[in-house]
RNA sequence: GGCCCGUUGGUGAAGUGGUUCAACACACAUGCCUUUCACGCAUGCAUUCAUGGGUUCAAAUCCCGUACGGGUCACCA
């Protein structure tokens, strides 16, 4: 009996070798540095931020080189699935405008030829190649009992040995052909491993394109590469998938970097080439004054909801991702602030080796500063589209005034410098809701300085009496404002003012402060001659009155 | 416990032996500008690169130890 037997008892079915896989996946022809990466989740409904940043990356660097980005589902672990899992990943990529030119779609539908991109239906791919290691000697059953494992590694942890399946403790190693060959015809439970030429005592180096060089004992563990539900485990398919797609890059957390060994060997094993490898630290968060990792079960800010639902521009996230991505990106933009993300050469050799810590603060700035240099059109298209599922009322409102809406958001945007009050979708209710009648009824104004109510109805009736006129041009309006003030005992030169407050009852500001809450009941907004402009004569005229009723 | 990785200001970080070695950005503080708020501008914010040794004429940068943080050691990925 030979190896040959055991591996066709095992594998009765298999009508396809090795080489003939490589022959239906052949090499890319790609050009010269094209990278071939991709997105590797298991289907468990969202992407988070660490995934994302991963998927981000790998999107990006083979963008950058015209390769091919692909999505692969890894659901060999059915336990993980969810229901809707895949569109949930599909669509969370989508929405983050990470496009994908390969890889599954669906349960159903996928893009590209080096599929299937499910990795439950590429059983049989990976059946091939175990059974060719078994031919080869370099894998064989095991029968070892969850309990005879479980005591195996009591006994190393008590003696202090190394833990795991490996040397005199791969009992399973050593079985004879013959009795391996009746036992799984005796329908005995096995799984299958890979038996290790690895040597602890030698070291392998890898070159990890964040981490730099690393050293490792070679793997001598006798991993598992086939479960007994007959689908692999990770580093298997891992092995399969990767080398039959043709990826020349592999972009994953450092969780894996400790797998790095075994992975390795079964590269060579095959004699196949490993891909390269660049493994993310995890995005951390502050708690107290230690730091852990960006959790997904306890920190809402890990999902992508999270965003769309705040109204964060998926430009702006990107912006931050590729800052978090590359050091020097940063930089870049803010020297090529007309150019886009598209035109930054991404590196490998420039992600941070340590965890960075996610700031949200950082990210709303980059927010804000996106949304200043939109057009007004953009931030009404965007704001409409974001309320529509979120504020029902805001979106009833500005469609009903669009024109009158996007006059809102140009105010102080078409200069140098725009301002940047507007940090995201969901924050912009708050900064323009005055200028809407249906939301302007049960105001409360606060005039700041001046508290006298007939002082106040003074100020604003002889304004709108003797000094409004809606045609005025900017410094007309303010001149006037000027004549106002010095009218009512008042000083309208600041520099003057600010040297003898005591020769005054106050200073235009303070007139001015006045007239802007009178007219939007806050003391803090844009450009007043910009809004009253905006509001025209008439709502002008009956705000005034409505507040000089309210003193 | 074994193996592996990391540690520069409140934060993201630049910088891998020596021409400002502590950039730049966010945050914060103060001042200026100013009709409010923002914007903008100016200034300030690590005598020091977790820590102790060592190599060197010279180290944040190289080596060793220690501390702290992280990862991994599944028929999970």
């Amino acid at each position: 009996m030979t190896q040959k037997d055991l591996a066709d008892l095992i594998f009765p079915n298999i009508a396809k070798t090795i080489d003939d896989y490589e022959k239906i996946y052949p090499e890319r022809k790609l050009a010269e540095g094209a990278m071939v990466t991709r997105f590797a989740p298991s289907p468990t409904g969202f992407v988070h931020m660490g995934s994302l940043l991963a998927s981000f990356i790998s999107s990006k660097a083979a963008k950058d080189t015209n390769g091919v980005f692909y999505l692969r589902i890894e659901d060999t672990d059915q336990k993980r699935e969810v229901e809707n899992g895949i569109e949930g990943i599909v669509n969370d990529l989508k929405n983050f405008k990470i496009d994908i030119d390969e890889g599954a779609l669906s349960r159903t539908e996928s893009l590209g030829n080096y599929g299937p991109y499910i990795q439950s239906e590429r059983k049989e791919i990976y059946h091939a190649f175990i059974k060719n290691l078994i031919e080869r000697g370099l894998a064989y059953p095991c029968f070892c009992s969850e309990k005879h494992l479980e005591e195996i590694r009591q006994m190393q942890e008590a003696t202090k040995s190394r833990i795991g399946y490996y040397g005199r403790y791969a009992v399973c190693r050593n079985i004879k052909i013959e009795e391996a060959y009746n036992r799984i015809k005796n329908g005995e439970k096995y799984i299958i491993r890979l038996k290790s030429p690895g040597d602890f005592e030698k070291k392998i180096i890898v070159n990890d394109l964040v981490k730099g060089k690393i050293e490792f004992p070679e793997n001598d563990l006798d991993i598992v590469i086939m479960k007994s539900d007959g689908l692999p485990t990770y580093h298997f398919a891992h092995l399969v998938d990767d080398h039959l797609m043709r990826t020349t890059h592999v972009t994953r957390g450092d969780e894996w970097v400790s797998s790095l060994p075994i992975h390795i060997q079964l590269f060579q094993v095959f004699g196949f080439n490993p891909p390269k490898y660049a493994h993310l630290s995890p995005i951390m968060k502050q708690e107290g004054d230690t730091k852990r990792k960006l959790s997904k079960r306890k920190d809402p800010e890990a999902a992508m909801s999270y965003y769309t639902k705040l109204g964060i521009p998926i430009q702006a996230v990107h912006l931050y991702l590729m800052t978090i991505a590359n050091t020097n990106f940063e930089q870049w933009y803010d020297q090529n602030k007309d150019k886009s993300i598209d035109d930054f050469k991404f590196d490998f050799r420039k992600i941070s080796a340590s965890g960075s810590l996610f700031d949200l603060e950082k990210l709303i700035n980059i927010s804000r500063n996106y949304i200043s240099y939109l057009k007004a059109e953009e931030v009404y298209d965007n704001v409409l589209y974001w309320a529509k599922e979120y504020d029902k009322q805001l979106y009833e409102l500005i469609s009903k005034y669009k024109e009158y809406t996007i006059n809102i958001f140009s105010i102080e945007r078409y200069q140098k410098k725009p301002r940047k009050d507007y940090e995201s979708w969901s924050s912009i209710k708050k900064n323009i809701w005055y200028m809407y009648d249906e939301l302007f009824n049960d105001v409360t104004y606060n005039y700041q300085k001046i508290v006298d109510p007939d002082e106040i109805k003074n100020i604003l009736n002889t304004y709108i009496e003797k000094y409004y006129n809606e045609t005025d041009d900017k410094d007309t309006w303010f001149n006037k404002i000027k004549q106002l003030t010095e009218e009512l005992g008042y000083s309208s030169n600041m520099k003057e003012y600010k040297e003898n407050p005591e020769k005054y009852k106050g200073s235009v500001a303070d007139i001015s402060t006045v007239i802007r809450v009178a007219i939007t009941s806050s003391n803090m907004t844009p450009d007043l001659y910009e809004i009253m402009k905006i509001l025209k004569e008439q709502r002008i005229k009956e705000r005034i009155k409505k507040a000089i009723i309210s003193c």
